[in-house]
DNA sequence: AACGAATCCAACCGCTCCTCC
DNA sequence: AGGAGGAGCGGTTGGATTCGT
């Protein structure tokens, strides 16, 4: 277990590397246990190891220290792990900080080995938690066969369908603006507007609430709001605008919704989380905060989309 | 049962930041 | 002001383990 560079008892010049042994573990405990840390650099020869100051550190605190939690990250954590990512990015001792008992480099293994794939299979970009710009050539392949065909009809539908699926997307993204990628007071102010079911739960965690078992549906319940007579103007030579300051989010297709997007307009009766979104209400004041704080590009998408 | 692929995670490396002189 | 040394951080590695065929 663990890296091994050269081998588990060679010693590289006189400090030994590779995996701790039992015996080097005590002789560690019970030396700051009993002097307390000091000077990681005067420990190994203080506390009869042949080890470097650095790896004695790296021991103690990612597996030594008495007050570490061990054993799986709970849902709770995981959720806490997510929003603070999408805060802080890879700042992982500051996340640690926020996690008791939870070392910055368990919280980036468990990142990479679980959490970012989790992500990825939601449709959400692990780096920037914004929907995957993988749906970006799905969405993009969606006109160009049937019109390549010459069959309109089918061409014109997936036009409706497409429109459709970008004004969700644009919704998405403006909650992604209110939850993840944007400031404390919008949290707040999301707080304000959309009581969530738990009253503990962060505001990010709607999000990943949604996004964990029934983002689709949830999307869905927003797509009541948005008449599909009122589609925006899509076709082949409309730009999305991608030349804006802002790069314009990909477009957001659910991994379970597959190929078939017109599935995730479906309205859904039983998810009420947002229903107390005022959408067809844009003048609100509470809808004008959020609008404020979306690129210029936003504002010419809704004023033709709603 | 055997084998290769995929996954996990402890430990290392190189770099930056901070403190002290 | 700036150089040195130590601490801490994020990225990466690779052996151990688990999974799939």
């Amino acid at each position: 277990m663990g890296r091994s560079p050269i081998s588990h008892e060679v010693a590289v010049g006189s400090v030994k590397k590779g995996p701790w042994t039992p015996e080097e573990d005590q002789k560690l405990v019970e030396y700051v246990e009993k002097h307390g840390r000091g000077s990681w650099q005067r420990i190994p020869a203080l506390a009869g190891l042949n080890r470097c100051g650095k790896s004695c550190r790296l021991r103690w605190t990612n597996y030594l220290r008495p007050d570490i939690k061990r054993g799986e990250f709970t849902d709770d954590e995981e959720k806490r792990i997510v929003h603070l990512h999408s805060l802080l990015g890879n700042k992982w001792s500051s996340i640690a900080a926020e996690l008791p008992g939870r070392t910055d480099n368990e919280i980036k293994n468990y990142w990479n080995t679980h959490l970012k794939k989790k992500l990825l299979r939601m449709g959400i970009d692990p780096v920037t938690h914004r929907p995957a710009p993988a749906n970006l050539g799905l969405l993009s392949g969606l006109l160009s066969p049937a019109a390549a065909a010459g069959n309109l009809g089918d061409a014109l539908k997936i036009q409706v369908d497409l429109a459709h699926l970008l004004k969700l997307q644009l919704v998405q993204s403006l909650l992604h603006v209110l939850t993840a990628g944007a400031a404390t007071p919008n949290v707040d102010l999301l707080q304000s507007l959309t009581p969530p079911p738990n009253p503990l739960a962060r505001s990010s965690d709607l999000l990943l609430q949604s996004s964990t078992s029934t983002l689709v549906p949830n999307l869905s319940t927003l797509s009541q709001f948005l008449s599909p007579d009122a589609s925006m103007e899509i076709s082949s030579t409309s730009s999305f605008p991608a030349a804006a300051a802002a790069p314009p989010p990909p477009p957001l297709v659910s991994p379970c919704s597959g190929a078939h997007n017109s599935e995730i307009t479906k309205p859904s009766s039983d998810h009420s989380d947002w229903e107390d979104l005022k959408l067809d209400d844009i003048d609100s004041d509470c809808w004008k905060d959020i609008i404020d704080q979306m690129p210029p590009w936003y504002e010419e998408i809704l004023e033709s989309s709603l």
